[in-house]
DNA sequence: CTATTTTTGCAACAATGTTGCGTTTAAGTA
DNA sequence: TACTTAAACGCAACATTGTTGCAAAAATAG
């Protein structure tokens, strides 16, 4: 994404253009794979960690970025889909960890993921899988 | 589980009865579902954080638990089912929390669950429902 | 350039994770 | 039952992350 392009994603979500969104975004699109909190304060300079905090929050709930936690507790943050908004997210994919390279990618799946349970009204699903990605399984 | 049943198991997994373990396996077993770490601490009374921090890792790694973390970073634990060992952990459930009474279940499969990846090699997987259960849904 | 609303940055606190280490305890043995 | 010893505990100490309030600063609209 460019600049420009952020400033107006940013614009059509009501949040203004500041210097540690812009840089998060940056990130974010560059990187092109979700990011683990850690690789994220790792790759700012000089920014405050609350700000950071509700900047990630902020970015959730406003359908910009998606949360991904894993066994460890970690966590990993990914760009959503054009199809989020403020409104809500609209994901429909796996998340999958690498055991080796330690990478999470969202997986996005052709038709959408069913899962019946008796008695129960099922609202979301979360999907995680690990093993090998494609690089460390060659 | 009686207390009888409890020291046996803790001893086929090479453990101490001590009295934190009783207490949290009495809790676990009483209970009779996967418990949050805020509610294992208000049962258990005049205890140690550490130690419990602690047991809670051993229980986990000698297959006496397992431990389910929930998008808002909660954890839950639960008693593993009897296939469960020091090698290894073999569960093959969907985590299920409701959004009304906020608890959490291990609902059993009764045929693996399967998930294809083209060219990555799936070793585990998690799935995390929600919604509403059998209680809140009527 | 100015006004206004948003956002930041700091203080302050809570919860949980994590390790080291000396002391205590459980359990096997004499 | 008393003794021994390896396991487990309990405390100190520190790190990380989550969370809120509030005054100061900054971004946008006009």
């Amino acid at each position: 994404m460019t600049t420009t392009s952020i400033k107006k994603l940013l614009k059509t979500r009501n949040l203004k253009a500041t210097e540690l969104r812009m840089a998060l975004l940056e990130i974010m699109s560059n990187l092109g794979k979700a990011v683990s909190y850690q690789e994220i304060q790792n790759s700012l300079i000089n920014f405050d960690r609350i700000t950071l905090y509700r900047t990630l929050n902020t970015f959730i709930e406003r359908g910009i970025l998606h949360k991904i936690i894993l066994e460890d507790h970690q966590s990993f943050y990914a760009l959503c889909s054009i199809e989020c908004s403020t409104e809500g997210h609209q994901h429909q994919h796996v998340h999958f960890q690498c055991n080796q390279c330690k990478e999470v990618s969202c997986l996005e799946t052709k038709e959408p993921i069913q899962l019946a349970i008796s008695n129960h009204f099922v609202d979301d699903i979360e999907i995680t899988a690990s093993g090998l990605c494609q690089e460390c399984y060659n």
